[in-house]
RNA sequence: UCCUCGGUAGCUCAAUCGGCAGAGCGUGUGGCUGUUAACCACAGUGUUGCAGGUUCAAGUCCUGCCCGGGGAGCCA
């Protein structure tokens, strides 16, 4: 029995003769040298076999081998400059798993409208196998981070009784004889939870019923979803930013193979660090009137009005204190002027978008209530909600950054839909 | 929901003024002792999204429908 390698820690192994599992990558054959190039979700190696015959045993069974064939392979492993990633493998023997029929997927440029029902398949390929070992760095650091800052990981529902921002875009399903909700936020709970054990986080899939389509949309998308008890709007965007320094430079430092892969530019992304610029709603507005903007002020930007603001920076830019009217009715009113909120937005350089969102929470009872009200929302429905502020109600803020906005950003990926292994979008929820 | 572009071979696309539907890639066969999305030679491949209309003649023009891309609105 020969150790079984993966093709990650094949440079440990020089002069041995190891096992491969994988797949076919691709194949060629050159008289009587023949190549595999041999992916087994690690990485992708190539493998040699030599005949000075051209219709050798072994040279009959690579010729019935196919695209994405799965092989069991034994060889010597030897360094070779000439073979991509440096190492080679000399084949010694090898099985025959199965022979895959005709794959669909050809190494060239593809539609998205072809590739999006082959996603099952689609993820095999360099470029989207790079973007989700990325996704799986990201979260890693996102968990990383709040272990560090002291934030416990408590989880909220998916399946919830009533809106957390009370839009009509839930998705609607039956609880038995009652109705219930997929979860669009996991805010509500979350500060429950914190005053429970004053740092906490949620991250989790999150669902909207938004009929966008655009390429910053998804239907179904992650959120990591902060809140502090006693944390005030300065405590909770400096946890914001460095959030985004710690996520962003070290999933670029442990992701680096991968974003090559993606030919990202990283000048940007090196440029991440705190402090990251701020400017108020009313400020923002003044540079869009000037740009050219057709937004009334009041309203909230679109994603061209982002774009506006992010370009004036180099790095990502919080625009702070939105108007009350356009914000959840939860956010704590801004002291030097109740119109406006203690609320943050952080926009992503490069047109990617809003990745936070977030306030300091209104703590005081009667003015929950009534904003709460004011919403058209019914007390009977908020009614644990408002207990939070009857019992030790206590100052807090909190925000959401969404997982594949940030994730395209870092990638440099043009649709947010390649952020997600299998994407839920307008009309597309198959596979 | 609105605007916009598109649907032709397995895939990516072409087809001039309405006049014989054709390239590359993939696939198959053969060749080549170091290939890098290998290369060279040869070969098969069509209900032009669907329904109707105009015309001697429709992939091309007209009407309706279906599906998809991009964007707006809405939102993270």
């Amino acid at each position: 029995m020969k150790k079984w390698v993966y093709v990650k820690d094949l440079k440990n192994y020089v002069g041995e003769t190891v096992e491969i599992k994988g797949w076919v990558y691709n194949l060629r054959s050159s008289g009587k040298v023949r190549f595999i190039l041999l992916r087994d979700g690690t990485g992708i190696v190539q493998t040699v076999m030599f005949s000075p015959t051209k219709d050798s045993p072994q040279f009959k069974k690579f010729d019935e081998l196919s695209l994405e064939s799965s092989v069991i392979l034994w060889g010597k492993v030897k360094e070779e400059k000439r073979a991509p990633g440096e190492v080679e493998i000399e084949i010694e023997d090898f099985d025959i798993v199965q022979i895959s029929e005709e794959y669909p997927i050809q190494k060239k440029e593809h539609s998205i409208g072809f590739l999006m029902p082959l996603r099952h398949l689609w993820i095999r390929s360099k470029k989207q196998h790079a973007i989700l070992k990325l996704r799986d760095i990201l979260i890693w650091k996102v968990r990383e981070f709040y272990k560090k800052e002291g934030f416990t990981l408590v989880d909220t529902p998916i399946l919830t009784p009533s809106s957390c921002e009370g839009t009509t875009t839930l998705f609607e399903t039956e609880y038995f004889d009652q109705k219930a909700y997929l979860s669009q936020s996991g805010q509500l709970y979350n500060e429950a939870n914190a005053m429970a054990f004053g740092k906490v986080y949620c991250f989790g899939p999150t669902f909207r019923a938004e009929k966008s389509k655009t390429r910053r949309h998804l239907i179904e998308f992650w959120m990591v979803e902060p809140e502090a008890a006693y944390y005030r709007f300065e405590d909770m965007i400096g946890v914001a930013e460095r959030f985004v320094e710690y996520i962003v430079q070290e999933t670029i430092k442990e992701g680096k193979e991968y974003l090559e892969i993606l030919e990202r530019d990283l000048s940007q992304l090196e440029n991440v660090k705190a402090p990251f610029p701020r400017i108020k709603y009313t400020d923002a507005f003044k540079i869009l009137k000037e740009e050219g903007s057709q937004t009334p002020e009041g309203e909230d930007f679109g994603g061209t009005d982002e774009t506006i603001i992010s370009s004036k920076f180099d790095k990502p830019v919080f625009v702070t204190h939105f108007p009350a009217k356009i914000k959840a009715f939860y956010m704590q009113p801004d002291p030097e002027d109740p119109d406006y909120t203690l609320s943050f937005d952080l926009l992503a350089p490069e047109g990617y978008g809003e990745i936070i969102g977030g306030s300091e929470r209104i703590y005081d009872y009667d003015l929950l209530l009534k904003k709460l009200k004011e919403h058209g929302y019914t007390e009977e429905d908020y009614k644990w909600y408002l207990d939070l502020r009857k019992y030790g109600s206590v100052p807090h803020s909190g925000f959401g950054l969404g997982l594949e906005r940030t994730l395209a950003w870092i990638t440099g990926i043009h649709h947010i839909r390649e952020a997600i292994p299998y994407p839920r979008t307008l009309y597309n929820l198959y596979p």
